[in-house]
RNA sequence: GCCCCCAUCGUCUAGAGGCCCAGGACGCCACCCUUUCAAGGUGGAGAUCACCGGUUCGAAUCCGGUUGGGGGUACCA
Protein backbone atom coordinates (compact mmCIF):
# COMPACT_ATOMS: atom_id res chain seq x y z
CA UNK A 1 0.00 0.00 0.00
CA UNK A 2 1.12 3.15 -1.03
CA UNK A 3 0.99 5.56 2.26
CA UNK A 4 0.17 9.00 1.83
CA UNK A 5 -0.54 11.31 5.23
CA UNK A 6 -0.91 14.91 5.98
CA UNK A 7 -0.06 17.44 8.16
CA UNK A 8 -3.00 19.74 8.01
CA UNK A 9 -2.40 22.89 9.92
CA UNK A 10 -4.94 26.15 9.71
CA UNK A 11 -2.93 29.38 9.76
CA UNK A 12 -5.22 30.60 12.53
CA UNK A 13 -2.13 31.50 15.31
CA UNK A 14 1.88 30.22 15.32
CA UNK A 15 3.45 26.98 14.40
CA UNK A 16 2.51 25.43 17.64
CA UNK A 17 4.26 22.16 19.79
CA UNK A 18 1.33 19.95 19.30
CA UNK A 19 1.41 20.87 15.53
CA UNK A 20 5.10 20.44 15.45
CA UNK A 21 4.48 16.56 16.81
CA UNK A 22 1.90 15.79 14.27
CA UNK A 23 3.77 16.54 11.68
CA UNK A 24 6.94 14.55 12.88
CA UNK A 25 4.93 11.66 13.47
CA UNK A 26 3.42 11.98 9.94
CA UNK A 27 6.71 12.50 9.01
CA UNK A 28 8.11 9.75 10.37
CA UNK A 29 5.63 7.60 9.10
CA UNK A 30 5.81 8.64 5.27
CA UNK A 31 9.74 8.19 5.75
CA UNK A 32 9.63 5.02 7.64
CA UNK A 33 7.28 3.22 5.00
CA UNK A 34 9.03 5.30 1.77
CA UNK A 35 5.12 7.21 1.59
CA UNK A 36 4.47 10.71 1.07
CA UNK A 37 4.32 13.61 3.34
CA UNK A 38 2.26 16.10 2.66
CA UNK A 39 1.38 19.70 3.79
CA UNK A 40 -2.19 21.11 2.85
CA UNK A 41 -3.13 24.64 4.36
CA UNK A 42 -6.85 24.68 6.08
CA UNK A 43 -7.38 28.32 5.93
CA UNK A 44 -10.59 28.10 5.47
CA UNK A 45 -11.43 29.91 9.16
CA UNK A 46 -10.59 33.15 6.83
CA UNK A 47 -11.82 35.50 10.31
CA UNK A 48 -9.03 34.13 11.67
CA UNK A 49 -6.29 32.94 9.10
CA UNK A 50 -3.42 35.21 8.51
CA UNK A 51 -0.39 35.15 5.94
CA UNK A 52 2.27 35.77 8.82
CA UNK A 53 1.13 32.33 10.91
CA UNK A 54 1.01 30.94 7.13
CA UNK A 55 4.78 31.95 7.07
CA UNK A 56 5.33 30.86 10.84
CA UNK A 57 3.90 27.45 10.05
CA UNK A 58 5.90 27.12 6.87
CA UNK A 59 9.38 28.41 8.06
CA UNK A 60 8.63 26.21 11.36
CA UNK A 61 8.56 23.27 10.06
CA UNK A 62 11.02 23.48 7.42
CA UNK A 63 13.05 25.22 10.42
CA UNK A 64 12.89 21.50 11.98
CA UNK A 65 13.87 19.49 9.20
CA UNK A 66 9.90 18.56 8.51
CA UNK A 67 10.07 19.40 4.62
CA UNK A 68 6.91 18.00 2.38
CA UNK A 69 6.95 16.36 -0.34
CA UNK A 70 3.64 18.08 -1.53
CA UNK A 71 2.52 21.09 -0.74
CA UNK A 72 1.88 24.52 -1.81
CA UNK A 73 3.96 27.42 -3.07
CA UNK A 74 5.96 29.23 -0.77
CA UNK A 75 7.74 32.45 -1.75
CA UNK A 76 9.57 31.78 -4.72
CA UNK A 77 9.61 28.00 -4.48
CA UNK A 78 6.32 26.32 -6.77
CA UNK A 79 3.37 23.95 -5.79
CA UNK A 80 4.53 20.57 -5.39
CA UNK A 81 2.61 17.47 -6.04
CA UNK A 82 -0.38 16.73 -8.42
CA UNK A 83 -3.41 16.91 -5.72
CA UNK A 84 -3.07 20.39 -5.77
CA UNK A 85 -3.86 22.87 -5.06
CA UNK A 86 -2.36 22.57 -1.11
CA UNK A 87 -4.44 25.59 -0.01
CA UNK A 88 -8.28 25.01 1.05
CA UNK A 89 -9.11 28.20 0.14
CA UNK A 90 -8.02 27.36 -3.47
CA UNK A 91 -10.08 24.11 -3.49
CA UNK A 92 -13.49 26.11 -2.46
CA UNK A 93 -15.39 24.60 -6.06
CA UNK A 94 -14.41 21.24 -4.70
CA UNK A 95 -16.17 21.49 -1.75
CA UNK A 96 -19.25 23.07 -3.23
CA UNK A 97 -18.99 19.86 -5.81
CA UNK A 98 -19.49 17.74 -3.43
CA UNK A 99 -21.96 19.10 -1.64
CA UNK A 100 -23.75 19.10 -4.79
CA UNK A 101 -23.65 15.78 -5.16
CA UNK A 102 -24.73 15.26 -1.58
CA UNK A 103 -27.46 17.25 -1.90
CA UNK A 104 -29.06 15.31 -4.96
CA UNK A 105 -28.32 11.60 -3.59
CA UNK A 106 -30.42 13.16 -0.50
CA UNK A 107 -27.61 13.08 1.93
CA UNK A 108 -27.48 16.04 3.19
CA UNK A 109 -30.14 19.13 2.87
CA UNK A 110 -31.03 22.88 2.97
CA UNK A 111 -31.07 24.07 6.72
CA UNK A 112 -32.81 27.67 6.94
CA UNK A 113 -33.29 27.53 10.60
CA UNK A 114 -31.68 30.94 11.73
CA UNK A 115 -29.16 31.64 14.72
CA UNK A 116 -31.73 32.61 16.94
CA UNK A 117 -34.18 29.45 16.35
CA UNK A 118 -30.78 27.21 16.92
CA UNK A 119 -30.22 28.95 19.91
CA UNK A 120 -33.33 28.18 21.46
CA UNK A 121 -33.28 24.81 20.52
CA UNK A 122 -30.31 24.24 22.31
CA UNK A 123 -31.58 26.14 25.40
CA UNK A 124 -34.16 23.94 25.61
CA UNK A 125 -32.35 20.98 25.56
CA UNK A 126 -29.95 22.33 28.07
CA UNK A 127 -32.88 22.59 30.41
CA UNK A 128 -34.04 19.47 29.80
CA UNK A 129 -30.73 18.13 30.45
CA UNK A 130 -30.37 16.56 26.37
CA UNK A 131 -27.04 16.31 24.84
CA UNK A 132 -27.11 19.34 22.14
CA UNK A 133 -27.85 18.15 18.92
CA UNK A 134 -29.79 19.64 15.64
CA UNK A 135 -33.52 18.69 15.81
CA UNK A 136 -33.53 18.33 12.23
CA UNK A 137 -36.54 21.20 11.49
CA UNK A 138 -35.41 21.10 8.15
CA UNK A 139 -34.53 17.65 7.46
CA UNK A 140 -37.92 16.91 5.37
CA UNK A 141 -38.56 20.61 3.72
CA UNK A 142 -40.52 20.43 0.60
CA UNK A 143 -39.18 22.17 -2.75
CA UNK A 144 -42.21 24.74 -2.58
CA UNK A 145 -40.96 25.19 1.35
CA UNK A 146 -37.35 25.81 0.20
CA UNK A 147 -38.61 27.96 -2.54
CA UNK A 148 -40.76 30.07 -0.25
CA UNK A 149 -37.86 30.48 2.51
CA UNK A 150 -35.82 31.75 0.01
CA UNK A 151 -37.93 33.98 -1.25
CA UNK A 152 -37.96 35.41 2.01
CA UNK A 153 -34.29 36.31 1.73
CA UNK A 154 -32.94 33.21 4.16
CA UNK A 155 -29.94 32.00 2.99
CA UNK A 156 -29.54 28.31 3.95
CA UNK A 157 -26.89 25.80 5.16
CA UNK A 158 -26.36 22.65 3.64
CA UNK A 159 -26.45 19.83 6.70
CA UNK A 160 -24.85 16.35 6.03
CA UNK A 161 -27.27 13.76 7.00
CA UNK A 162 -25.96 11.60 10.21
CA UNK A 163 -28.57 8.87 9.87
CA UNK A 164 -29.03 5.90 12.62
CA UNK A 165 -26.82 3.13 14.11
CA UNK A 166 -23.14 2.73 14.72
CA UNK A 167 -20.00 3.83 13.39
CA UNK A 168 -17.21 1.84 14.73
CA UNK A 169 -13.13 1.81 13.66
CA UNK A 170 -10.20 0.71 14.18
CA UNK A 171 -7.68 3.29 15.51
CA UNK A 172 -3.90 2.12 14.88
CA UNK A 173 -3.11 3.60 18.76
CA UNK A 174 -6.19 2.42 20.59
CA UNK A 175 -7.66 -0.55 19.14
CA UNK A 176 -11.88 -0.33 18.68
CA UNK A 177 -13.26 2.94 19.06
CA UNK A 178 -17.60 2.74 18.50
CA UNK A 179 -19.77 5.80 18.60
CA UNK A 180 -23.52 5.68 18.27
CA UNK A 181 -24.53 7.97 15.97
CA UNK A 182 -26.99 9.50 17.89
CA UNK A 183 -24.45 11.11 20.19
CA UNK A 184 -22.82 12.88 17.17
CA UNK A 185 -25.23 15.79 17.53
CA UNK A 186 -27.23 15.89 14.72
CA UNK A 187 -27.55 16.23 11.18
CA UNK A 188 -23.89 18.74 10.39
CA UNK A 189 -23.23 22.01 8.75
CA UNK A 190 -20.95 20.86 5.92
CA UNK A 191 -21.76 24.51 3.84
CA UNK A 192 -22.28 27.56 5.61
CA UNK A 193 -24.83 30.14 4.51
CA UNK A 194 -22.45 31.99 2.62
CA UNK A 195 -21.12 28.73 0.96
CA UNK A 196 -18.12 28.27 2.22
CA UNK A 197 -16.79 25.09 3.71
CA UNK A 198 -16.81 23.80 7.07
CA UNK A 199 -13.93 21.88 8.69
CA UNK A 200 -15.66 18.16 9.21
CA UNK A 201 -16.56 18.33 5.89
CA UNK A 202 -13.04 20.09 4.11
CA UNK A 203 -11.15 17.55 5.70
CA UNK A 204 -12.87 14.68 4.37
CA UNK A 205 -13.12 15.90 0.94
CA UNK A 206 -9.42 16.38 0.66
CA UNK A 207 -8.03 13.37 2.83
CA UNK A 208 -10.16 12.17 -0.12
CA UNK A 209 -8.95 13.68 -3.04
CA UNK A 210 -5.48 13.72 -1.87
CA UNK A 211 -5.76 9.65 -1.87
CA UNK A 212 -4.43 10.15 2.56
CA UNK A 213 -4.26 6.45 2.98
CA UNK A 214 -3.45 7.19 7.53
CA UNK A 215 -4.69 10.18 8.98
CA UNK A 216 -2.51 10.74 12.06
CA UNK A 217 -3.44 13.61 14.10
CA UNK A 218 -4.57 14.82 18.06
CA UNK A 219 -6.47 12.52 20.49
CA UNK A 220 -9.01 15.83 20.08
CA UNK A 221 -9.92 14.34 16.79
CA UNK A 222 -10.85 11.28 18.24
CA UNK A 223 -14.38 12.08 19.14
CA UNK A 224 -15.23 13.69 15.56
CA UNK A 225 -13.83 10.72 13.55
CA UNK A 226 -17.33 9.30 13.01
CA UNK A 227 -18.74 12.09 11.30
CA UNK A 228 -15.69 11.88 9.11
CA UNK A 229 -16.06 8.22 8.51
CA UNK A 230 -19.88 8.75 7.86
CA UNK A 231 -19.35 11.38 5.52
CA UNK A 232 -16.41 9.35 3.36
CA UNK A 233 -19.08 6.30 2.82
CA UNK A 234 -21.43 9.13 1.90
CA UNK A 235 -18.70 10.43 -0.93
CA UNK A 236 -18.15 6.99 -1.77
CA UNK A 237 -14.80 6.49 -1.44
CA UNK A 238 -12.90 4.39 1.00
CA UNK A 239 -11.66 5.24 4.46
CA UNK A 240 -8.16 6.02 5.51
CA UNK A 241 -6.85 4.59 8.51
CA UNK A 242 -6.77 6.41 11.53
CA UNK A 243 -4.29 6.95 14.35
CA UNK A 244 -4.77 9.64 16.74
CA UNK A 245 -1.64 10.96 19.06
CA UNK A 246 -1.84 11.15 22.46
CA UNK A 247 -2.23 14.67 23.73
CA UNK A 248 0.46 17.51 25.03
CA UNK A 249 -0.01 18.86 28.22
CA UNK A 250 0.11 21.43 30.39
CA UNK A 251 1.71 20.56 33.90
CA UNK A 252 -1.74 20.56 35.01
CA UNK A 253 -2.57 17.51 32.62
CA UNK A 254 -5.18 19.65 30.75
CA UNK A 255 -4.51 20.48 26.75
CA UNK A 256 -1.27 22.17 25.91
CA UNK A 257 -2.44 25.77 25.82
CA UNK A 258 -0.81 29.58 25.70
CA UNK A 259 -2.48 30.43 28.52
CA UNK A 260 0.07 27.88 30.89
CA UNK A 261 2.61 26.85 28.39
CA UNK A 262 5.26 28.25 25.94
CA UNK A 263 3.37 26.59 22.85
CA UNK A 264 4.96 28.70 19.83
CA UNK A 265 7.91 26.76 18.38
CA UNK A 266 9.18 30.21 17.46
CA UNK A 267 9.71 31.05 20.90
CA UNK A 268 11.93 27.71 21.48
CA UNK A 269 14.02 28.77 18.74
CA UNK A 270 14.31 32.02 19.96
CA UNK A 271 15.75 31.11 23.11
CA UNK A 272 18.02 29.14 21.40
CA UNK A 273 17.00 24.83 21.13
CA UNK A 274 17.84 23.66 18.60
CA UNK A 275 16.15 21.13 15.76
CA UNK A 276 17.58 18.60 16.80
CA UNK A 277 16.51 19.07 20.32
CA UNK A 278 13.07 19.78 19.85
CA UNK A 279 12.52 17.18 17.57
CA UNK A 280 13.76 14.65 19.34
CA UNK A 281 11.75 15.50 22.56
CA UNK A 282 8.81 15.43 20.71
CA UNK A 283 9.26 12.37 19.41
CA UNK A 284 9.59 11.29 23.06
CA UNK A 285 6.34 12.94 24.29
CA UNK A 286 4.20 9.76 23.19
CA UNK A 287 6.49 7.49 21.35
CA UNK A 288 9.29 5.22 22.82
CA UNK A 289 11.66 3.31 20.87
CA UNK A 290 11.22 0.36 23.80
CA UNK A 291 15.03 0.52 24.05
CA UNK A 292 16.82 1.85 26.92
CA UNK A 293 18.48 4.50 24.35
CA UNK A 294 16.82 8.37 24.37
CA UNK A 295 19.03 10.53 22.17
CA UNK A 296 18.16 10.11 18.78
CA UNK A 297 18.97 12.13 15.56
CA UNK A 298 16.08 12.30 13.04
CA UNK A 299 17.69 9.20 10.52
CA UNK A 300 16.97 7.08 13.69
CA UNK A 301 13.98 7.65 14.55
CA UNK A 302 12.96 7.41 11.24
CA UNK A 303 14.32 4.04 11.48
CA UNK A 304 12.59 2.82 14.26
CA UNK A 305 9.60 4.90 14.63
CA UNK A 306 6.33 3.01 14.66
CA UNK A 307 2.85 3.77 15.25
CA UNK A 308 2.31 0.50 17.40
CA UNK A 309 4.53 1.98 20.14
CA UNK A 310 3.03 5.14 20.35
CA UNK A 311 1.48 6.02 24.13
CA UNK A 312 -2.39 6.16 24.09
CA UNK A 313 -2.16 8.22 27.15
CA UNK A 314 -1.35 12.29 27.23
CA UNK A 315 2.15 13.91 28.19
CA UNK A 316 3.20 16.78 30.07
CA UNK A 317 5.55 18.69 28.48
CA UNK A 318 8.33 18.72 30.20
CA UNK A 319 10.73 21.57 29.53
CA UNK A 320 13.85 20.32 31.63
CA UNK A 321 13.79 17.36 30.00
CA UNK A 322 13.86 19.28 26.50
CA UNK A 323 16.85 21.07 28.00
CA UNK A 324 18.55 18.32 28.63
CA UNK A 325 18.23 16.81 25.24
CA UNK A 326 18.85 20.22 23.84
CA UNK A 327 22.08 19.92 25.73
CA UNK A 328 23.31 16.48 24.02
CA UNK A 329 22.46 17.74 20.91
CA UNK A 330 25.02 20.44 21.41
CA UNK A 331 27.53 18.41 21.89
CA UNK A 332 27.35 16.24 19.32
CA UNK A 333 26.65 18.99 16.50
CA UNK A 334 29.34 19.14 14.18
CA UNK A 335 31.96 21.98 15.37
CA UNK A 336 31.37 24.15 11.71
CA UNK A 337 27.81 23.45 12.76
CA UNK A 338 27.90 24.67 16.03
CA UNK A 339 29.99 27.75 15.28
CA UNK A 340 27.31 28.60 12.38
CA UNK A 341 24.28 28.15 14.58
CA UNK A 342 26.38 30.67 17.34
CA UNK A 343 26.82 33.43 15.23
CA UNK A 344 23.56 34.95 14.58
CA UNK A 345 22.91 34.65 18.46
CA UNK A 346 25.94 36.07 19.75
CA UNK A 347 25.88 38.96 17.35
CA UNK A 348 22.32 39.59 18.47
CA UNK A 349 22.96 39.70 21.84
CA UNK A 350 26.95 40.98 21.96
CA UNK A 351 25.53 43.60 19.74
CA UNK A 352 22.93 45.06 21.91
CA UNK A 353 25.58 45.18 24.96
CA UNK A 354 27.48 46.99 21.91
CA UNK A 355 24.93 49.28 20.69
CA UNK A 356 24.18 50.07 24.96
CA UNK A 357 27.73 51.38 24.91
CA UNK A 358 29.47 48.53 26.27
CA UNK A 359 32.97 48.38 24.13
CA UNK A 360 33.59 45.31 22.44
CA UNK A 361 32.84 43.06 19.01
CA UNK A 362 31.04 41.11 17.68
CA UNK A 363 32.62 37.23 16.99
CA UNK A 364 33.13 36.00 13.48
CA UNK A 365 33.52 32.13 12.36
CA UNK A 366 37.17 32.28 13.40
CA UNK A 367 37.17 34.24 16.65
CA UNK A 368 34.55 31.32 17.68
CA UNK A 369 36.49 27.86 16.71
CA UNK A 370 39.22 28.12 19.27
CA UNK A 371 36.41 29.09 21.89
CA UNK A 372 33.81 26.30 21.44
CA UNK A 373 35.77 23.56 23.39
CA UNK A 374 35.70 26.16 26.28
CA UNK A 375 31.88 26.37 25.96
CA UNK A 376 30.24 23.76 24.74
CA UNK A 377 29.53 21.94 27.32
CA UNK A 378 28.26 24.66 29.21
CA UNK A 379 25.18 25.90 27.30
CA UNK A 380 22.11 23.97 27.17
CA UNK A 381 20.70 26.84 24.53
CA UNK A 382 22.33 29.15 22.18
CA UNK A 383 21.00 31.44 24.06
CA UNK A 384 23.23 31.23 27.30
CA UNK A 385 26.13 31.56 24.76
CA UNK A 386 26.05 35.57 25.43
CA UNK A 387 26.56 34.98 29.22
CA UNK A 388 28.70 31.99 28.92
CA UNK A 389 31.19 34.00 26.42
CA UNK A 390 30.64 37.63 25.82
CA UNK A 391 33.34 38.79 27.80
CA UNK A 392 35.59 37.68 25.33
CA UNK A 393 34.54 39.68 23.30
CA UNK A 394 32.84 42.89 25.96
CA UNK A 395 34.96 44.77 28.30
CA UNK A 396 31.87 45.20 30.53
CA UNK A 397 33.46 46.81 33.88
CA UNK A 398 33.11 45.33 37.27
CA UNK A 399 29.39 44.83 38.09
CA UNK A 400 30.09 44.35 41.78
CA UNK A 401 33.53 44.90 43.59
CA UNK A 402 32.73 42.42 46.16
CA UNK A 403 32.41 39.68 43.44
CA UNK A 404 36.87 40.48 42.88
CA UNK A 405 37.48 39.37 46.63
CA UNK A 406 37.43 35.59 47.38
CA UNK A 407 35.30 34.35 50.07
CA UNK A 408 38.60 33.83 52.45
CA UNK A 409 40.28 36.79 51.40
CA UNK A 410 39.75 40.52 52.44
CA UNK A 411 40.37 43.54 49.27
CA UNK A 412 44.05 44.16 50.52
CA UNK A 413 45.30 40.25 49.67
CA UNK A 414 42.74 40.40 46.89
CA UNK A 415 44.87 43.50 45.11
CA UNK A 416 48.05 41.90 46.23
CA UNK A 417 47.09 38.55 44.59
CA UNK A 418 45.88 40.21 41.47
CA UNK A 419 49.62 42.08 41.33
CA UNK A 420 51.72 39.80 42.16
CA UNK A 421 49.76 37.49 39.24
CA UNK A 422 50.04 40.22 36.88
CA UNK A 423 53.84 40.27 37.85
CA UNK A 424 53.74 36.76 36.44
CA UNK A 425 51.91 36.92 33.70
CA UNK A 426 53.22 40.07 32.33
CA UNK A 427 56.92 38.62 32.58
CA UNK A 428 57.20 37.33 28.40
CA UNK A 429 60.47 35.15 29.25
CA UNK A 430 60.00 33.23 32.51
CA UNK A 431 56.43 32.47 31.39
CA UNK A 432 55.44 31.31 28.08
CA UNK A 433 51.75 32.62 27.37
CA UNK A 434 50.23 29.07 27.62
CA UNK A 435 48.07 27.41 30.06
CA UNK A 436 50.55 24.82 31.40
CA UNK A 437 53.53 27.30 32.58
CA UNK A 438 50.43 30.08 33.20
CA UNK A 439 49.39 27.37 36.31
CA UNK A 440 52.66 26.09 37.56
CA UNK A 441 53.98 29.50 37.71
CA UNK A 442 50.40 30.82 39.78
CA UNK A 443 50.59 27.45 41.91
CA UNK A 444 54.06 28.22 42.50
CA UNK A 445 53.46 31.82 43.44
CA UNK A 446 50.71 30.98 46.01
CA UNK A 447 52.52 28.37 47.76
CA UNK A 448 54.89 30.88 48.46
CA UNK A 449 52.59 33.50 49.90
CA UNK A 450 51.17 30.88 51.33
CA UNK A 451 47.72 31.23 49.81
CA UNK A 452 45.22 28.45 48.79
CA UNK A 453 45.69 28.27 44.55
CA UNK A 454 41.98 28.00 44.61
CA UNK A 455 41.56 31.57 45.83
CA UNK A 456 44.33 33.36 43.51
CA UNK A 457 42.87 31.45 40.92
CA UNK A 458 39.20 32.80 42.07
CA UNK A 459 40.46 36.14 42.46
CA UNK A 460 42.23 36.21 39.02
CA UNK A 461 38.73 34.50 37.25
CA UNK A 462 36.78 37.51 38.45
CA UNK A 463 39.27 40.19 37.59
CA UNK A 464 39.51 38.68 33.73
CA UNK A 465 36.24 38.00 33.17
CA UNK A 466 34.40 39.76 35.57
CA UNK A 467 32.25 36.64 36.96
CA UNK A 468 32.60 33.59 38.82
CA UNK A 469 31.75 30.92 36.97
CA UNK A 470 33.75 30.55 33.70
CA UNK A 471 35.52 28.21 31.44
CA UNK A 472 39.06 26.87 32.61
CA UNK A 473 40.92 29.74 33.74
CA UNK A 474 43.97 29.07 32.31
CA UNK A 475 42.68 28.14 28.47
CA UNK A 476 40.45 31.38 29.12
CA UNK A 477 43.16 33.72 29.56
CA UNK A 478 45.15 32.38 26.69
CA UNK A 479 42.68 32.72 24.57
CA UNK A 480 41.86 36.43 26.11
CA UNK A 481 45.57 37.18 25.08
CA UNK A 482 48.06 38.65 27.29
CA UNK A 483 47.07 42.25 26.81
CA UNK A 484 43.74 42.23 27.43
CA UNK A 485 44.27 40.03 30.31
CA UNK A 486 46.72 42.49 31.88
CA UNK A 487 44.54 45.19 30.85
CA UNK A 488 41.65 43.50 32.91
CA UNK A 489 44.03 43.05 36.33
CA UNK A 490 44.95 46.77 36.00
CA UNK A 491 40.98 47.93 36.04
CA UNK A 492 40.32 45.50 38.94
CA UNK A 493 43.02 46.62 40.57
CA UNK A 494 42.00 50.14 39.91
CA UNK A 495 38.24 49.25 41.30
CA UNK A 496 39.74 47.47 44.37
CA UNK A 497 41.31 50.72 45.48
C1' G B 1 -25.33 16.89 30.99
C1' C B 2 -24.21 13.34 27.04
C1' C B 3 -20.44 10.67 24.16
C1' C B 4 -15.41 9.02 23.61
C1' C B 5 -10.46 8.19 25.41
C1' C B 6 -6.98 7.44 29.34
C1' A B 7 -4.79 5.67 34.26
C1' U B 8 3.27 2.33 36.16
C1' C B 9 8.32 6.91 40.38
C1' G B 10 7.20 14.63 40.45
C1' U B 11 7.83 14.19 34.66
C1' C B 12 8.69 11.07 29.96
C1' U B 13 8.46 5.94 29.79
C1' A B 14 9.93 0.00 29.72
C1' G B 15 6.72 -3.77 30.77
C1' A B 16 2.23 -7.47 25.78
C1' G B 17 0.49 -13.72 32.82
C1' G B 18 5.61 -16.09 35.97
C1' C B 19 12.31 -13.10 34.05
C1' C B 20 9.16 -7.34 38.19
C1' C B 21 8.66 -6.95 46.32
C1' A B 22 8.72 -3.20 38.70
C1' G B 23 13.80 -1.38 34.55
C1' G B 24 15.64 3.25 32.00
C1' A B 25 15.75 8.67 31.29
C1' C B 26 14.88 13.89 33.08
C1' G B 27 14.77 16.35 37.63
C1' C B 28 16.50 15.93 42.92
C1' C B 29 20.45 14.38 46.68
C1' A B 30 25.50 12.48 47.72
C1' C B 31 30.25 11.18 46.25
C1' C B 32 34.24 11.10 42.47
C1' C B 33 36.83 14.23 38.89
C1' U B 34 38.23 19.50 39.70
C1' U B 35 41.00 26.36 39.98
C1' U B 36 35.05 28.08 39.42
C1' C B 37 30.87 26.61 36.52
C1' A B 38 29.63 22.85 33.58
C1' A B 39 30.18 18.17 31.23
C1' G B 40 31.25 13.20 32.64
C1' G B 41 31.38 8.93 36.15
C1' U B 42 29.42 6.26 40.47
C1' G B 43 25.72 5.68 44.07
C1' G B 44 20.99 7.06 46.45
C1' A B 45 15.99 8.67 47.54
C1' G B 46 11.62 8.24 44.62
C1' A B 47 5.82 3.85 42.08
C1' U B 48 1.32 -0.28 48.10
C1' C B 49 1.77 -0.51 39.13
C1' A B 50 -5.51 4.83 40.93
C1' C B 51 -9.14 1.77 43.81
C1' C B 52 -12.40 -2.60 44.40
C1' G B 53 -13.80 -7.20 42.72
C1' G B 54 -13.15 -11.34 39.22
C1' U B 55 -10.34 -14.98 35.98
C1' U B 56 -5.78 -17.86 36.97
C1' C B 57 -1.49 -22.32 40.46
C1' G B 58 0.27 -17.18 39.43
C1' A B 59 -1.73 -10.25 37.23
C1' A B 60 1.28 -4.00 36.53
C1' U B 61 -0.10 -7.19 32.47
C1' C B 62 -6.79 -10.36 30.99
C1' C B 63 -12.27 -9.09 32.44
C1' G B 64 -15.99 -6.05 35.16
C1' G B 65 -17.08 -2.00 38.18
C1' U B 66 -15.70 2.48 40.90
C1' U B 67 -12.97 6.84 41.21
C1' G B 68 -10.03 10.36 39.01
C1' G B 69 -8.23 12.95 34.74
C1' G B 70 -8.59 14.49 29.75
C1' G B 71 -10.96 15.30 25.06
C1' G B 72 -15.30 16.08 22.13
C1' U B 73 -20.03 18.00 21.83
C1' A B 74 -20.19 25.40 16.70
C1' C B 75 -22.62 28.46 10.35
C1' C B 76 -13.85 27.20 14.91
C1' A B 77 -9.92 24.24 13.19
Amino acid sequence: MTVRCRIAPSPTGPLHIGTARTALFNFLFARRHGGTFILRLEDTDVARSSVEHERDILEGLHWLGLDWDEGPAVGTLPERGAWGPYRQMERIASYREAAERLLSEGKAYECFCTPDELAADRAAQEAAREAPRYVGRCAGLTAERRAALRAEGRKPVVRFRIGEGKVAFDDIVRGRVEIETSALGGDLVILRSDGTPLYHFTVVVDDAAMAISHVIRGEDHLSNTPKHILLFRALGVEVPAFAHLPLILNPDRTKMSKRKSQTAVAAYRAEGFIREGIVNHLALLGWSSGSDDEVFAVEELIERFDLARVQSSGAVFDRERLEWLNGQWIRRLPEAELVERLLPVLAEQLGARIAAGVPGRVPATEDLVPLLPLIRERIGRLGEAGDVMGFFFLDEPIADPALLVPKRWDAATTAEGLRVARGILAVPDPVAFEAEPIESALRAAAETHGWKAGDLFMALRVAATGRTATPPLFDTLVALGRDRTLARIDAALEVLR
